[in-house]
DNA sequence: AATATATCCAACCGCACAGAT
DNA sequence: CATCTGTGCGGTTGGATATAT
């Protein structure tokens, strides 16, 4: 069943909230915690159904919220958890406090999109445009070479998903400490990175095609990995996975030396398959 | 100044899931 | 096990605002 039973209810108010309403329900909350968002609207004087309300606290009355323009820093790791979550706003919004998954989408949808197309690439696959189209035979003939990599990071991406369900509840339970990056020891990124087409490997575990071969280009390896870089967030849980575990050694490639409050963005993915740590960046998009 | 068009974003809707009964 | 209820998520919509003509 769905939440019909709050917002079948006919007479109930809909569209804006007004001053008034959001003063109730602010009120409301401070007070005692929402509890049941069903039995909200009347316990607090609201003509609104249980649903309405919790998205209205949730993005906008909420006092953690962050308002404003995205810094390029979030943009950068929108942009890249994207091509590792897809379209899970939720889980994307645990790593970017303050913002709501409501907002990150609609940022998505009408600005990082358009950036990313006019930067050619595909903002739903986060290949190149060419590639996507899969216009180039060189590029087929590699991805089939990486069909068994492929399925086991699936395997590896359904693994990533179980931790970051997991997370969400746990961080659910820690209002009052925003969510920290989860990544010790992954994550280093700079602008300077952000600026320039190249992606570089870095410590290399084991020699494998993969590293060896099957990216000649840096953009190629770019858009192979776009389509499967799912694991960061369960990194460290994978390294304690004897079906996978290697000698990975996970290190940053990266200066360092300006770090802006974006540290949780994902420059170096680690391939709990082949012990890859590489390291990957966006064109510059203006 | 008036109108058309584009853009933004708060809010709604429908669905899926988990837990309770 | 089936059903009900509450919650959360992602997709979509529509009104407000900005910009172009």
């Amino acid at each position: 069943m769905g939440p019909s039973s709050c917002c079948k209810n006919a007479g109930l108010k809909k569209g804006p909230w007004t001053l008034e309403e959001d003063r109730k329900l602010l009120s409301y909350i401070k007070d005692r915690d929402h509890g049941s968002w069903g039995a909200l609207p009347a316990k607090a004087g609201l003509e609104r159904c249980g649903k309405s309300c919790r998205l209205r606290w949730i993005n906008y009355l909420r006092p953690d919220i962050k308002r404003g323009k995205f810094s390029s820093g979030e943009e950068h790791t929108i942009i890249q958890l994207h091509a590792l979550l897809g379209n899970r706003w939720s889980a994307i919004a645990n790593y970017l406090p303050g913002r709501t998954d409501n907002e990150i989408k609609n940022y998505w949808n009408t600005h990082v999109k358009k950036k990313l197309a006019k930067a050619g690439i595909d903002p739903a696959t986060h290949k190149p445009v060419n590639l996507a189209l899969g216009s180039s035979e060189t590029h087929q003939l590699k991805s089939s070479t990486n069909l068994d990599h492929m399925a086991q990071w699936e395997s590896a991406r359904l693994e990533a998903e179980a931790h970051l369900a997991r997370q969400s509840k746990l961080s659910a339970f820690s209002a009052s400490a925003p969510p920290q990056f989860l990544m010790p020891g992954l994550v280093t990124m700079s602008d300077s990175m952000f600026s320039s087409n190249s992606i570089g490997l870095g410590e290399v575990g084991d020699s494998t095609e993969l590293a060896s071969e099957s990216f000649s280009k840096p953009i190629e390896m770019l858009t192979s990995f776009a389509s499967w870089v799912p694991v960061v967030p369960i990194l460290n849980d994978l390294r304690e996975e004897p079906s996978i575990r290697r000698s990975t050694k996970v290190e940053s490639c990266i200066g360092g030396e300006h770090m802006e409050e974006s540290t949780n963005c994902w420059d170096h993915v680690v391939d709990p398959v082949t012990s890859l740590t590489v390291s990957f960046s966006y064109p510059q998009l203006n």
